[in-house]
DNA sequence: ACAGCTTGCATAGCGTGCTATGCAAGTGCC
DNA sequence: GGCACTTGCATAGCACGCTATGCAAGCTGT
């Protein structure tokens, strides 16, 4: 009857997620970076001159979301947006050196709280953990309310 | 070497419960609740009369935080707040009749979301992905940052 | 060619998380 | 009793999610 939170797993997703974020903050922090910014770096890192949109897809966030991440980006100096060569309504977001050379740093940080976290569960559960994580978040995305 | 988000528990972690998010707020909107609203009225249905401090502890979010929710709930006449009998700097925290009345429905719709969410992992999977979601967070929150 | 739909982006407003401050009230120790 | 430390709460400022708008540019069909 009364809700468990303990076994309720969207809120002890709401819980992990906080908890992730909050551990991921501390390790970027020093490097200048931000959670979000983290994120999209990861897909610029590999390849650079995508446009607002092909992020928001990569990463589902909405598109309001995004512009603010990459306000915040070039704010700090992490992108520079450049005129499409085909689209004249769009822009393509490029990496500084700046944000090229956080790439080793900010990975390994991030690796390090992953790690951390997966020490909690048995060697031979973790990839059964992270392949559960991706099903149940193929099955929301799949039927978006 | 590139970071593979699909195997990353963070960023999995993180996707996975704004996924959890946008469904429950589909769910709890018609009723007038936001999601840390439904949060904080999981600990006040079984036990009204605590004050913000023990609702902190027990949500494990920041002060300012649960100031800001219980303001947003006051506002929309879900909470009021009454002098502490004990202690003049405390105040409880008290249910309306409105908030009580939204037990049922609200707690039905989070179910039916970890419902659906949980319907991607073969039946004897789910006990195991909850009971390593809650390993995983005792562990981040042992060792905070 | 032009009207109308679609697409790319910016902005505003709000909820929820955080840290950092500040103040009032309780507690403790001398 | 009084000074210092702690504790309970409010507030400000920021990061990131979201929805809802609005505008400019591209596309479509007649």
């Amino acid at each position: 009857m009364t809700f468990d939170k303990t076994r309720s797993a969207g809120y002890l997703a709401n819980h992990l997620a906080r908890l992730f974020a909050q551990h991921l903050a501390a390790g970027i922090a020093p490097l200048g970076l931000a959670p979000a910014q983290f994120m999209t770096l990861l897909e610029l890192w590999p390849e650079d001159g995508l446009t607002q949109a092909e992020l928001c897809a990569r990463l589902d966030v909405e598109q309001a979301t995004m512009a603010g991440t990459l306000a915040r980006m070039a704010r700090d100096g992490l992108i520079e947006r450049r005129a499409h060569p085909l689209d004249r309504r769009a822009q393509t977001v490029h990496l500084t050196e700046r944000a090229r050379a956080l790439q080793v740093p900010a990975t390994a940080a991030a690796a390090a709280v992953n790690a951390r976290a997966l020490a909690a569960l048995p060697e031979q559960d973790r990839a059964a953990f992270t392949a559960s994580l991706l099903r149940v978040v193929e099955e929301l995305r799949r039927h978006k309310p």
